[in-house]
DNA sequence: AACTATTCATAAGG
DNA sequence: TCCTTATGAATAGTT
């Protein structure tokens, strides 16, 4: 493809070789490029020229990384040292206890017990029933914690309320036996209780509550 | 360069996205074997179609791992180290996945509840009467099947000792028709019929097993 | 898998 | 390195 034919064998002139490198290396490139493009695939490439200068391609979708992750898995040779691949065994053992737990999840939820022997619903049916149990007997426990503590609330509350009814009694009287004469001590030190915190009867609904 | 101009974009067409694949892979591997042979470059190339399956090249000179190494030196990236964090990153995460998982399971089986909040306990509580009907109405289902079975084999059973019975019947009676004339008949041609395997008049428990 | 019309890549030259 | 152009290669669409 150019003006005549050429043998595909090393290219002896220096700068001929350099130019058809540069020119080919772009080829190549595009080709790359269009083919993950126009055909969903996956591409790495990386090439140096005969001077030690690189060039690379990588499809989007692809790091170099996951492009040899995938290298090894397809062609089962060993890129990496004993340190990745323990990490690696690390992951693959881990997913797999994932998938076991993912299923066992599905099959407590009911879904795909089709694909089980039937003796093994039992064990399903009684961790089911004991789940049920105990997360049950975890909800009285823990109403009966609320009903004591409410108890307890309202307890403190009528003690509470006795104690400020009273005071308030003694406050009023107070009042009273002083009179007006004693209203520049009464200013001197104000009381600075505003209306809301006077303790009003207690509202019935709260008690029962 | 082929019959019409084709827009660099996903083929949509599976057949042709494929033919394409095949041919634009052969050709830049040959560009690529081409471009080393020419210009004394060295190119790795990893190819994966979209169906997963992979064609490499990697010019003589250079396994992939030489040319990792020369990739590393040249971009300055480490491979290696990018790749261990990637993995322990993996690991990090799926192990988040997994103890989430395991959590919930725990939870499901009724244990660790004290950690929850009281409305944390409904949505576990759901799921597990949803189980629980869901893993029964599949044990229905199986016991139905079951019940299903076993009357067609009764059935079965029951034709097959009346088409015996009557059979047998059948025999004695040829066997007392002949007398003892027939002896040496009867002994060049022997019934062969042990007598396990006469049919016995049923038995009761067999048909209400 | 082959064929072929067409587009594309590129060798040579400037 | 870039432009041009004649030529051969690659390939899209078809059979």
């Amino acid at each position: 493809m150019g003006r005549g034919k050429i043998e595909i064998r090393r290219i002896e002139n220096l700068a001929n070789r350099q130019v058809t490198y540069s020119k080919r290396r772009n080829g190549i490139l595009k080709k790359a490029k269009e083919i993950t493009v126009l055909c969903d695939a996956e591409v790495s490439l990386v090439i140096f020229s005969s001077t030690g200068k690189m060039s690379e391609y990588c499809s989007s979708s692809a790091t170099l990384i996951k492009m040899l992750d995938r290298y090894q898995k397809a062609t089962g040779k060993k890129l990496w040292d004993a340190k990745h691949e323990f990490l690696s065994k690390e992951v693959d053992r881990i997913k797999k206890e994932n998938d076991s737990m993912r299923m066992k999840l599905r099959h407590l939820k009911g879904e795909d017990l089709t694909s089980l022997h039937p003796k093994e619903l039992i064990p399903i049916e009684e961790a089911l029933q004991d789940g049920l149990t105990n997360v049950r007997s975890r909800q009285v426990e823990l109403w009966k914690m609320l009903q004591k503590n409410e108890r307890k609330l309202e307890d403190e509350n009528k003690h509470l309320s006795y104690i400020l009814r009273h005071q308030q009694l003694v406050m009023d009287m107070n009042e009273r036996e002083m009179g007006y004469g004693y209203h520049e001590r009464e200013s001197e030190y104000p009381l600075h209780v505003p209306c809301a915190f006077r303790v009003q009867p207690i509202q019935p609904n709260l008690q029962n509550k």
